[in-house]
RNA sequence: GGGGGCGUAGCUCAGUGGAUAGAGCAGCGGUUUUCUAAACCGUUGGUCGCAGGUUCGAGUCCUGCCUCCCCCGCCA
């Protein structure tokens, strides 16, 4: 039970983010964490499937930085592997020039490289010549290391809009690539300690006193001799380790790959012991599946993954028609502002909002609904704080503590203790790193908040009664901003 | 066969061993001369997949079973 005079004194303690974060910093005091996100592959358009990584990991790595962490988001794309030589291919035998612009320079390297693989299954000549244009860009061959670059740059590009589109924060991007001449070196360690072993012409670990992968290989190396996902994330984490001096490394991905990442800290355990190394904590943050209404994973009706630009696209377009509909004497100007603000944090919230261990259905009514649980829900509330300031003349950054009586309606100590009630919440949102925890807080909170909206009116001649509404609307507020952009949505001031 | 996840109101989902299991949507009924009605208030709706067990107390922990989704040697 917490008194009225608590109420009061924190109230006029944390006033704003800067001091909600002096406190918060004490979770996580300087610890330097590595947090992988969003990690897509090269020469392909981005689509649903990267949505939850994106927003997911943003969240993370904002809550962990708000509690005081010190973070590097690494973004370990996908940008080699044995596709290159059958999208080499096609590009050589359709004479396609990277340097020709083009539309969508994406759409037309996914083009390219189902031509090729399509022509690779036909016919065996084929298949070996994309098997020698792999070669040739391992061997470092001038003209396809340039195309493989030109590759990269169109896709890096791309992602970039997408990054920005999204508010994504991107410190490094050390992708596969970067890792090619470092996978050597784990070779050697891993069979130096006895940790790898040959088997059926593959480098693999298996892991002997544990009950599944004592039996499940860990392919470290593949029996062309080629490396693949788990040498290079071996390699990564030694160089987080020994570069970053990482204490952590955080993965964000699907659920699937479980197994990949179980194999691998259990092998570095080992590894870095063997070897004296200090080793990170290491952290698989999975989420599961969104699912079309039939149950399955979502596609469109040809089968392709829905892009992730198209979802985009629909999601302002429909919270356009919102706003047309709501505010029809707002500029024009505003409106597509709003429109876009609210059609992406929408799309982020409906994601952020679920629990990110299960599986959820994805139902554009439900994406883009604007009532319950949602973004705008939460945006709308804000934007009627801003609006109680704007017509009381008075900035939202005073002090209104001194001036305050004593909290005094059911409404107005309802929402005095949800906000006291925050740092319970960073708590159980970083034990798991579990976003929605924040989202169900916000929800509440905003709740509460408009029932004491609907009940208290704030500007009233009573001094003292004015001065600790006032200080209610403005905690909140700077509550609910702090943690809409702790979710990567920027908070409007109208709408 | 092994492993992971899910199963809670008509639908979509929350739920930290603790009180009479919650929200949104849908349904029904209200609220506006008053700071933005994208709001608020009230109300209908539950064998928490099934069966045992532990506990003063279980949606939550343990065991077994069932449905569905996913993973399990050269993709990432």
């Amino acid at each position: 039970k917490l008194t009225k005079t608590f109420l009061k004194e924190w109230l006029s303690k944390y006033k704003n983010a800067d001091e909600l974060k002096a406190a918060a910093g004490e979770f996580y005091k300087g610890k330097k964490i590595v947090v992988d996100f969003p990690s897509p592959n090269t020469a392909k358009q981005m689509h649903v499937g990267h949505l939850r990584p994106m927003v997911i990991g943003e969240a993370v790595q904002r809550l962990l930085r708000f509690c005081g962490a010190d973070v590097i988001c690494d973004n370990h794309i996908g940008d080699w592997g044995t596709n290159f030589g059958i999208l080499i291919y096609g590009i050589k035998t359709e004479n396609y020039d990277l340097e020709k612009p083009s539309a969508n320079p994406l759409e037309d390297l996914e083009k390219l490289y189902k031509l090729g693989s399509a022509k690779a299954k036909e016919s065996p000549e084929a298949a070996n010549a994309a098997r020698e244009e792999l070669v040739k860009l391992q061997n470092g061959d001038a003209q396809n290391t340039a195309l493989w670059e030109k590759i990269t740059d169109i896709s890096k590009e791309a992602f970039e809009k997408m990054y920005k589109l999204m508010s994504v924060t991107i410190d490094v991007t050390l992708g596969e690539s970067f890792y090619r001449d470092k996978v050597e070196r784990i070779y050697k360690e891993l069979t130096e300690t006895g940790l790898a072993e040959e088997s059926l012409g593959a480098l693999v670990v298996f892991l002997k006193d544990h009950d599944r992968f004592k039996d499940q290989p860990f392919i470290i190396r593949k029996s062309d001799g080629a490396s693949n996902y788990a040498s290079t994330d071996l390699a990564t984490v030694l160089y987080r380790t020994e570069h970053f001096k990482a204490q952590e490394i955080i993965y964000v991905t699907d659920a699937r790959q479980q197994d990949h990442f179980q194999q691998l800290f259990l092998t570095t355990q080992k590894w870095f012991a063997a070897k004296g190394y200090p080793l990170p904590d290491l952290r698989h943050v999975w989420f599961g599946t969104i699912l079309g209404e039939d149950g399955k994973a979502i596609k469109t009706k040809s089968g392709e993954p829905v892009r992730l630009s198209a979802l985009i696209d629909e999601a302002v377009a429909r919270a356009r028609r919102i706003v047309d509909e709501k505010s029809p004497d707002m500029p024009e100007a505003e409106r597509e502002k709003i429109s876009k603000v609210v059609g992406v944090a929408a799309l982020k919230y409906a994601d952020l909002s679920q629990n990110r261990t299960g599986d959820y259905t994805f139902a554009w009514d439900k994406l883009l609904a604007f009532d319950g649980n949602t973004a705008p829900y939460l945006l709308y509330a804000a934007a009627r704080m801003h609006s109680i300031f704007r017509k009381a003349g008075i900035s939202p950054d005073e002090d209104f503590s001194e001036a305050a009586g004593e909290l005094e309606t059911e409404q107005e100590l309802a929402l005095a203790r949800k906000l006291a009630a925050l740092p319970a919440v960073f708590e159980m949102a970083l034990a798991e790193f579990r976003p929605h925890y924040l989202c169900t807080y916000l929800f509440e909170l905003a709740g509460i908040f408009s029932a004491f909206y609907n009940a208290d009116k704030v500007i009233v001649d009573d001094p003292a009664v004015k001065a600790r509404r006032l200080m209610l609307c403005s905690r909140t507020l700077r509550i609910l901003e702090a943690g809409l952009r702790l979710l990567a949505i920027e908070p409007l001031e109208k709408m």
